[in-house]
DNA sequence: TCTGAAATTTAGGTTATACTAATTTAACTT
DNA sequence: AAGTTAAATTAGTATAACCTAAATTTCAGA
């Protein structure tokens, strides 16, 4: 049986395995890599939790690899084929986290650490056949898109729902938080991808949201509904 | 829920988290400690392919850590937390394996990489979800037993298919070898366990036999033949 | 333009695990 | 009992990735 792996998941330049934290530091930049602004070290160190003299350190070996260009005291932003490889440990995470809620019983909230470290061990072909057994989906439990194999992902403009006006009615499509007591909360509370909401009030300064979800009304605290990024119609 | 962890998988003494190294040397301890005897250095360097200066190293910070007993130039020798771990690895592996082949289409021959990856990744909890998921099963599809979450691993005397005589019927309950090609070359053949075979004939000196399986003869050379543990009777 | 705080990098040290080369021990042979 | 050989250990080196402490660079505000 051939594998299906795109031409993208190799890199023209042959490589060593990549180590663990390879991976993960090309993963926390992709993640922290929002507009064209490059990375900050400490930003980075903050992520991973290490020091900003580890990251320095760390980041120099990457960019002797090309997995990132690296101007010194400016930041990182990935290469080619370190975002190939970003997109691809993504790609196995939120697979992996799929899979685990969708055939072994997981819940959203317990899934993440358990991703974290199967990302590195699973095999291409693994990831693959998960994906397979899923019928490919594109989302995963909290909503976020899945790169398909080619590395593309799908990649649209949300608006948290503390920053939806009063009166819209909207519908939720990621929560944009690990932390799995806020997810299990979120789940309790109904609050989870795909249902739709309709903005009653919104208080200002960081305020609380009157919100109506299935015909009654809740308050939501504006930590919270940040974490919720939705979509105003069909999109 | 609660998970389903016996108590024998936490060591007395606490531990820093086990290193991938560490897993794979009590594993391999515990595949070379058949009889009473103590392991040799140079045994463990070819099963591992390292340098015995390497493993030299290596057992003295198990022996620090008493994961095993090592009396210098006489061996090594698992301590009861050095089995107890050994023997965590091996039913994961072996859950892992079997659930492989049963829910992700893998076949017998290749499962073996993916799941030397994954058992130093998975955490008790997703294995015991996975057996589960499995309905406990006492062996893996190799035929080697799973050990349970008690440390209790069946342990029949099996029978080498090449020292089995002319004439005698056997069931064959293993296939000891990690070989694909081999593996391959087994299943094509229809040897696997559960299989029943008589031997028709058996020729000395490491020649090959005659053996009759599901109504036809066929030939088996030794080495293949020696692979092949079985049973007598109804074991 | 200068200055000082914040961010970043460099310098130097630590740990785990591998290696090669040199040494030591055990065991076998005569 | 001594010598030889095979096995095992020690000594010394390397690498990846971390750390703390000490420089260095950037940049905003006076």
């Amino acid at each position: 049986m051939s594998e299906v792996i795109g031409a993208w998941m190799t890199p023209h330049v042959a490589r060593e395995p990549l180590t663990r934290s390879t991976e993960d530091y090309l993963k926390a930049i992709y993640r922290l890599s929002s507009g064209a602004d490059p990375v900050s070290t400490s930003g980075l160190a903050l992520l991973l939790e290490l020091t900003p003299a580890s990251v320095s350190g760390m980041v120099k070996r990457l960019s002797e690899q090309s997995l990132v260009e690296h101007a010194p005291y400016r930041g990182v932003r990935l290469t080619r084929d370190g975002r190939r490889i970003a997109l691809r440990i993504l790609r196995r995470h939120r697979l992996i986290e799929t899979y685990l809620v969708a055939f072994l019983g997981y819940t959203w909230d317990t899934v993440h650490d358990e991703a974290e470290r199967l990302e590195h061990a699973v095999s291409d072909g693994l990831v693959e056949r998960m994906a397979t057994a899923l019928g490919n989906p594109r989302f995963d439990p909290h909503g976020d898109p899945i790169p398909d194999v080619d590395g593309q992902i799908a990649d649209f403009i949300h608006v948290p729902l503390s920053e939806v006006g009063a009166g819209e009615t909207v519908t939720i499509r990621r929560a944009d938080t690990g932390d799995p007591g806020r997810l299990r909360y979120l789940a309790s509370a109904g609050l989870i991808p795909g249902t739709s909401v309709r903005v009653v009030d919104s208080q200002p300064f960081r305020g609380p949201l009157t919100i109506e979800l299935a015909g009654a009304e809740r308050i939501v605290g504006h930590e919270l509904a940040s974490l919720l990024l939705c979509s105003r119609q069909g999109i």
